[in-house]
DNA sequence: GAGTGGTCTAGACCACTGA
DNA sequence: CAGTGGTCTAGACCACTCA
C-alpha cells in the first residue's frame, strides 16, 4: 500500500490551474485569480503561488503583467508549436498575398487507415479535408487533414470553404499536444498536379497529430514543394 | 545616458556560472560550488542562488542531486540539441551495426561559399570533411562538414579516419548554439552514388550550423535518403 | 495612486544519498 | 549520518501600469 509521495504544493497548484484551462473553463484571455487570492484558496505563501504561476507562464499557458494581472494566453500559431519558425510566417512577412482554397470536404465514418492516422482504437466519424495555400499565384503547401468529430463536434457544421481548418481549430481547441514527423517524399500524381511540379519531385512532408488531453483531435499532412522551402530552428543549450 | 536597468541578481549569478561553463573553465562533470558557498561569493540569500541554479539545470547545463551536489552536465547528443529524437538513435536501438567511413579530408583556406556557410566575415582556414554513416550494409546518411580551425585548433591534427567528426566535436566543444534548416532536395550525382539511390530521388537535408559563443565552429549538411527516414518530435504547450 | 507581479531575505524543515 | 538540494514561510521593497 505504498502511496506515491505527494507532489510539491506548487505542482499541485499549477496542475489545478492547468486543468481548468485545458478543460476550457477558462478560455484564452480569461483572468487568473491574483496571487493573493490563490494564497487564500490554497492556503500557502506567496512564493509558492508565484512558483506555480511561473511554471505556467514559462510553459506558455498564461501571460503575466504587472498591475494587469495574469490571463490565459492566446493560443500560439499552430506552426509555432513545433518550436520552429517556418515558411508561412516568412511568406506573411514577404508581403505576398495569401490565399486559401478548399479542394475537398467529406464527412464519413473513419476507415481503417484513417483511424490509424488519428490514433483511434474504435469506430469514429471524421471530417476529411483537402486544401491548398497560396502565396501570390503559387501554391506553397498542400494540406490533407482529418478531424475527429467526436473531439470537435462544432466542426461538423463548418464548411471550411474560406476559413483554413488549422486556424479554425486553433480558436476552438486551443491547447493541444502535438507530434510532428518530417520526411522527404517524391511527389505523386495528385501532389504534382496540385502544386504544379513534376511527378517524383521532392516534397518536404510535415505530418502532425494533435491531442487535447487523451483525445485525438486532428491529423494533418502538409506537403511543401521541393527545395524552395525549409523549416528553420535555432536552439541553445542555455535556452 | 540612460543606463540599462541592472538584471535581477539571479540572472547575473546564472550568467556568471554559464560563462565559466561555456568558456571551458568547468568541463563536463566538474562540480559547481554548493549553494552555501555561492551565497557567500555573491552575497545573497539561498533562494536567489537556488533560482539561478534552477535555471541552469532546466536549460540542461548542469545536473543537481541531493547530497552529491551540482555538476556540469555531460553534453547532449548532437542530434538531441534539436529537441528532436532522430533516426540515428533509432538505428542504434534497432541493433543494426553502425559503421563510419571517411570519404574525404581537406585542409584549406575557406573559399567564398565556405565562409558564407560558416557565417564568417574574414579569411579563415577550414577543415572540409566528407563521410558516410552506415546501418548494416546500408548508407543512411551522407555528411558534408566544415570545421572552423581557428575555433577548434585541435581538429587540425585529427584525421577523422575512424572517429566521426560530430562525436569528436562534442567532446571538444561541448556547448554550442545551433541553427537547423530542414529541406527536401533532389539527389545530385554525388549524393545518388554515395547513398545508392537514383538521381533526383528525394533527400531529407538537415543543415546545422553551430557556434561557441559568437565564434562559428562547424557547419554540417546531412543528407538522408528519401522517405525511409523522418525526424520526429513531440511537444506540449504544458512542457 | 493603488494594485499587481518581480525580486529578495533570513530563516526553517524535510528527503535523499554518498561517504 | 551528515551534507546536499527541494520546498516552504512570512514578511519586505520595488517597478510597472492601468484606472
Amino acid at each position: 500500500m505504498n502511496a506515491t509521495p505527494p507532489p510539491p504544493r506548487y505542482v499541485a497548484i499549477a496542475e489545478a490551474l492547468r486543468a481548468r484551462i485545458l478543460a476550457g473553463d477558462w478560455p484564452p484571455g480569461h483572468p487568473i485569480p491574483t496571487e493573493a487570492s490563490l494564497m487564500a484558496e490554497f492556503g500557502c505563501s506567496r512564493m509558492t503561488v508565484y512558483r506555480a504561476l511561473w511554471g505556467l507562464a514559462e510553459a506558455g499557458l498564461i501571460t503575466r503583467r504587472r498591475r494587469a494581472g495574469s490571463h490565459v494566453a492566446a493560443p500560439r500559431r499552430e506552426e509555432a508549436v513545433f518550436g520552429i519558425h517556418d515558411i508561412e510566417a516568412e511568406i506573411a512577412r514577404s508581403g505576398a498575398p495569401y490565399r486559401y482554397e478548399r479542394l475537398s470536404r467529406a464527412l464519413r465514418p473513419a476507415g481503417r487507415a484513417e483511424r490509424a492516422r488519428l490514433g483511434l482504437a474504435g469506430p469514429a466519424e471524421v471530417l476529411a479535408l483537402g486544401a491548398r495555400h497560396f502565396a501570390g499565384p503559387r501554391a506553397f503547401v498542400l494540406e490533407d487533414r482529418l478531424i475527429h468529430l467526436a473531439a470537435v463536434p462544432a466542426a461538423r457544421s463548418e464548411s471550411f470553404a474560406t476559413v483554413p481548418p488549422g486556424r479554425w481549430l486553433l480558436s476552438h481547441v486551443p491547447w493541444n499536444e502535438a507530434e510532428h514527423r518530417i520526411s522527404a517524399e517524391p511527389a505523386g500524381a495528385f501532389e504534382a498536379a496540385a502544386l504544379a511540379i513534376p511527378r517524383g519531385a521532392p516534397l518536404l512532408v510535415l505530418a502532425r497529430r494533435t491531442w487535447s488531453g487523451e483525445v485525438p483531435v486532428t491529423a494533418v499532412r502538409l506537403c511543401y514543394p521541393g527545395p524552395d522551402y525549409a523549416l528553420v530552428g535555432r536552439f541553445r543549450p542555455g535556452g
